[in-house]
RNA sequence: GCGCAUGUGGCGGAAUCGGCAGACGCGCCAGACUUAGGAUCUGGUCCCGAAAGGGGUAGGGGUUCAAGUCCCCUCUUGCGCACCA
């Protein structure tokens, strides 16, 4: 196809001026900006002065550089940044927009055990064609602040941040991380040994024992956070529960702030809400029960069991309790046979278990132990559990009630025990039914509502000296209550589980800590950056070890120390990397102090500009790491600015998620077993399926039950009828229509590269900005990029002489190579010209200017590019085409287009100031909207009658009210339908509308 | 199951405050230029109707002079969470 325009050269000559010339270089405080930097003249009196303009930090996630390169998706969210980067410095802030590579991670060492080939040649591989493809798309990064989280002059700083954790403890008097000096002690500590087991349980940074998740497949443990639905979230490997020595880090100790400070930072509401749900804050009470009957029944024995609730207003109606299967306290409780008259069914599934209350349990913990945690969430549905034999006092009543143990009742939650309450609890409920426990109604449903399996807040029946009052007063009271008689107090519980930190890998950060006599010190600062050692062999140990304790002489030091040997999960690098961007080759420290505060501090803006935000001014990601990243992230700097490392509590003031991009649409067209057609409308469960020759769309008959199987078909072979697609050929026959996630397996992904080929960046980076709004999912469509590809051609076109232009194409053909000094053969259209615009061009170039600008204020940026596009079918009906009007033009679409924009705006300056030096483009001002230019004399007035439009009349803008009514009631067509009938109103907005009402 | 989104021409989408539904682009139709067109330019393109006119924003109801937009109910598709007491 032929070029719409000479892309391929004007697109590398500008990326090369750009990186020659450091132009989208951010200025430090305290740097000195040469005195020819575009920026030094649009700003000379900070390159003077050395007073910065405001700062403006507009910041992407960075990447994991992977293996199959860039996909479509990456610079969806990178585009819009750099549009917001461009339009910024176009406004006069001082724009930071940096680009890194979050490179350790898990496909670089799997790579490395297969090959043997060292992670740090596969990831520099990778950063390399990470790095080509993102500057052939033109972006505005400053490059000499490119970080690498597997650099060491990078990691140092991670395992800096990780001494940082470790040698802090969690005040809660202060609520503050503060460094472990400050740390009290109980006058009981005699011993330095019991001091540092004191101390070390109190850490930021500790080591524990509990059981985490294991994953086999991957060979490492992962955090709570990396499993869904008990599998690994990268893979889908299966993930078991395993005691193990690890890492841990106390987030849990910032759950409340991390939860309130969500209310600072203007994120989507629906990703506030995902943290939210994930630090799960519950108010409630702990409520002590006393057993009535113990096991042992030894005399000394005054066991007692503490449940979590949030509703102690119901403890009146609790009339059993359960124990999770692995409490501790189980083994204390069950007497050696079952009380009297126990039902056979309390006692177990399992009939041979059945003799004593001991060999149940055991049956049960089995079973329960057994289920990998997939199994216990997807086999949820019928509830199961054992009687243990034992009973508990019910603080209130005295009632004793049975205690059983059950897997609905999780031991890492709360106590690990619950009341349970079935009228007013739904799982509670579903068990009391199936074990034919008590059901006893204690609130009160508002009227029309079931009693039992009201669970809202009502009004306490039943329930003694609670009795009447309404649900949170009821809590209040009986709260009191219970801490009268020190039997139960108010307390709060999170989802947040503690964050494991260790992985058992190579292809991370070290631990900068060392074991000796069983317990773990820190290296010096001055041992930082701690490097990996080298391997042959990148596997685990054969007794299971990570592959760092192969490293035996890397591993042992001169004084009997060893070296701890797990790694940091990939999130630590990502968990700071901002803060680097801001001094990214200081060596001192991660950051310099005031570089910090300029930075992510809240400084004044230019007029007519938005609000001043502290941090990061603009955060662009996808949705997926709404609870790894973003909850980690946050943890730190909180840890950070509470040792007065940072300045704001929140690291990222807005964030914005990218939607996801989905292959082309899709139709497909269902057969049976014999090959006879089926309708969509006769198929249920239709879902993917991974088969042999990748994946395909498989569903159910609902008549025969029978499976079908899809086959895609061409768009050409279907028709829309009515609501549905249907099959040209057979429209009884319905297909399915949709997109797809691309996949590699699927073969819908579509290579950035090969459309860069054949449209350049300028048309890529357009399309996928007019696809739709920014954070929708949307699907690509190859086609549309040609659009958004014509519209560039449209622009080179008004701005090029045609005669010049052929010339220009012959000479490309003969001319080895393709060099850019061919354009200095292309003649500016002769329609251009310095005239004074007229009223109707000023007002085609300010309708834009305030379009462009509202949208790009309100990232709308689909609708933006569409009022570039009314604006050039205007212009290019013009015969003459003032210079001033196009020059505004170009910078409007600079942000967009910036290489095509750029060569234009350099034929413009040549044209108009030949001889001198072209300004760069990317620091023009920014027109400025003039509402003067949009006024008209006249104003096309619509008319409705009865809410329907009759008529438009062309009226002086200046009109009253009621001029317009007189001129709309003396229209001939609303005459018409007004004729003989009474008007009941008349609703005229000036310059707006008028609606006649007629009866 | 719970929660959050979402639904507008053949397709992607626009309508920002309740005021002319369908901007802009794709596709399609017709024409011009052309040896040619997968280039470019011009015009047309929600549906029914010859026109006048009528209908129309997932479906149903409501508020209003006026509803894609506000309220109630139902449905669709997508995403997130899923025994958290």
């Amino acid at each position: 196809m032929r070029r719409q325009y000479p892309f391929h050269i004007i697109e590398p000559k500008w990326q090369e001026v750009w990186l020659r010339t450091e132009m989208f270089r951010a200025w430090n405080p305290g740097e000195t900006i040469p005195a020819g930097h575009p920026f030094a003249e649009r700003h000379p009196e900070a390159a003077r002065t050395g007073q910065l303009p405001p700062k403006y930090y507009v910041l992407d996630m960075f990447p994991y550089p992977s293996g199959a390169g860039l996909h479509v998706g990456h610079p969806e969210g990178y585009t819009a940044t750099d549009i917001v980067a461009r339009y910024h410095r176009a406004r006069g802030f001082n724009v930071l927009h940096p680009m890194g590579w979050d490179a350790f991670g898990l496909p670089a060492e799997q790579y490395a055990i297969k090959t043997g080939q060292h992670p740090r040649k596969t990831t520099e591989a990778n950063i390399a064609t990470f790095k080509r493809q993102i500057q052939s798309l033109g972006f505005s990064y400053d490059w000499s602040r490119e970080i690498d989280t597997t650099d060491p002059q990078y990691f140092k700083w991670t395992q800096w941040i990780f001494l940082k954790l470790y040698h802090s403890w969690f005040n809660p008097a202060t609520r503050r991380a503060e460094p472990i000096e400050t740390l009290p002690y109980p006058s009981g500590l005699a011993t330095e040994t019991d001091r540092r087991a004191y101390r070390d349980a109190r850490r930021l940074a500790y080591v524990s024992e509990a059981p985490v998740n294991w994953c086999p497949a991957l060979g490492t443990v992962l955090a709570n956070e990396e499993v869904v639905d008990g599998k690994s979230e990268v893979g889908g490997f299966p993930v078991v529960r395993k005691p193990m020595r690890q890492w841990m880090l106390r987030i849990t100790a910032y759950g409340d702030r991390l939860l309130a400070d969500l209310d600072l930072v203007d994120w989507p509401e629906s990703l506030k809400k995902m943290q939210r749900d994930w630090i799960g804050r519950s108010e409630g009470a702990e409520v002590t029960f006393a057993i009535s009957e113990c096991g042992p029944a030894t005399p000394e024995c005054n066991c007692q069991i503490t449940v979590f609730t949030t509703r102690p207003d119901t403890l009146f109606g609790a009339t059993y309790m359960v124990l999770a299967p692995e409490h501790k306290l189980v083994d204390q409780l069950m007497p050696p046979a079952w009380p009297a008259n126990t039902p056979e069914a309390w006692k177990g599934a399992a009939p041979a278990a059945r003799g004593t209350p001991r060999a149940a349990v055991e049956a049960y913990r089995q079973q329960a132990a057994a289920k990998s945690d997939l199994e216990r969430t997807e086999l949820a549905k019928e509830k199961s559990g054992v009687f243990t034999g034992a009973w508990a006092v019910n603080p209130v009543n005295g009632e004793k009630i049975p205690i059983w143990i059950a897997d609905y009742v999780l031991a890492s939650y709360g106590t690990g025990a619950i009341m349970a309450v079935p009228a007013h609890d739904t799982r509670d409920l579903e068990f009391a039914r199936k074990f034919e426990l008590p059901v006893r109604i204690v609130v009160q449903a508002p009227e029309g509502q079931p009693d039992i399996g009201f669970v809202d807040d009502g009004t306490s029946v039943n329930s003694g000296f609670i009795s009447g009052l309404p649900t949170p007063e009821a809590k209040r009271k009986i709260t009191a209550w219970l801490e009268e008689r020190g039997v139960g107090h108010k307390t709060v519980n999170f989802k947040l589980r503690d964050w494991l930190f260790s992985r058992q890998r190579y292809w991370g950060e070290p631990f900068p800590i060392v074991w000796k006599d069983g317990a773990h010190a820190s290296l010096p600062e001055a041992a930082l950056p701690l490097l990996p050692p080298a391997l042959e062999d990148y596997k685990p140990t054969q007794d299971g070890q990570p592959p760092l304790a192969r490293a035996r002489d890397w591993v042992s030091l001169p004084d009997g120390a060893v070296r701890e040997t797990n790694t940091m999960p990939q999130w630590a690098g990502s968990c700071w990397y901002y803060l680097r961007y801001l001094d990214a080759r200081f060596p001192h420290a991660f950051c310099q102090p005031e570089v910090e505060r300029y930075w992510m501090g809240t400084g004044p803006v230019p007029n007519g500009s938005q609000a001043p935000t502290p941090g990061i001014n603009l955060y662009v990601g996808g949705a997926e790491h709404a609870v790894l990243h973003l909850l980690y992230s946050r943890f730190w700097h909180k840890v950070l600015f509470d040792l007065g490392c940072v300045s704001t509590p929140e690291p990222f003031f807005k964030l914005v998620n990218q939607g996801l991009i989905l292959g082309e649409m899709e139709f497909a067209c269902f057969s049976d077993a014999q090959g006879s057609l089926v309708s969509v409308a006769e198929i249920t469960g239709i879902e993917e399926e991974a088969g042999a020759e990748g994946r395909r769309l498989v569903g159910t008959q609902a008549a025969t039950g029978q499976k079908v199987t899809a086959r895609r078909i061409a768009e050409e072979e279907v028709e829309k009828r009515g609501e549905h697609f249907c099959l040209k050929t057979n429209p009884a026959i319905r297909v399915d229509v949709r997109s797809f996630k691309m996949s590699k397996s699927r073969g819908n992904v579509v290579n950035p590269d090969d459309i860069l080929q054949e449209y350049g960046a300028d048309a890529f980076r357009l399309y996928e900005m007019f696809m739709g709004p920014l954070e929708m999912v949307k699907p690509w469509n190859t086609k549309g990029v040609e659009g958004v590809y014509r519209f560039l051609g449209r622009v080179w076109r008004l701005f090029v002489d045609e005669d010049s232009e052929q010339e220009f194409e012959q000479s490309l053909t003969t001319a080895a190579g393709a060099p850019a000094s061919l354009l200095d053969r292309i003649r500016l259209s002769a329609s251009i010209q310095d005239t004074t615009p007229t009223p109707a061009q000023l007002k085609v170039l300010h309708t834009g200017i305030k379009k462009v600008t509202e949208d790009l204020d309100g990232m709308r940026f689909n609708t933006a590019i569409s009022a570039l596009m009314v604006m050039v079918n205007e212009i290019i009906g013009w015969e003459v085409k003032p210079a001033s009007v196009l020059r505004d033009f170009l910078v409007l679409l600079q942000p967009f287009a910036p290489h095509l924009a750029e060569e234009l705006q350099a034929r413009l300056a040549a044209h108009t100031a030949p001889g001198q030096n072209a300004p760069a483009l990317a620091y023009l001002p920014w027109p400025v909207f003039d509402p003067a230019k949009l006024v008209e004399d006249t104003v096309e007035i619509p008319v409705q009658v009865n809410g329907k439009l009759r008529d438009r009349l062309t009226l002086p803008a200046r009109a009253s009210a009621a001029e317009i009514e007189a001129a709309a009631l003396a229209s001939e067509k609303v005459r018409l339908f007004t004729a003989g009938k009474a008007v009941k109103k008349i609703i005229v907005v000036p310059g707006k509308i008028v609606n006649i009402a007629v009866a």
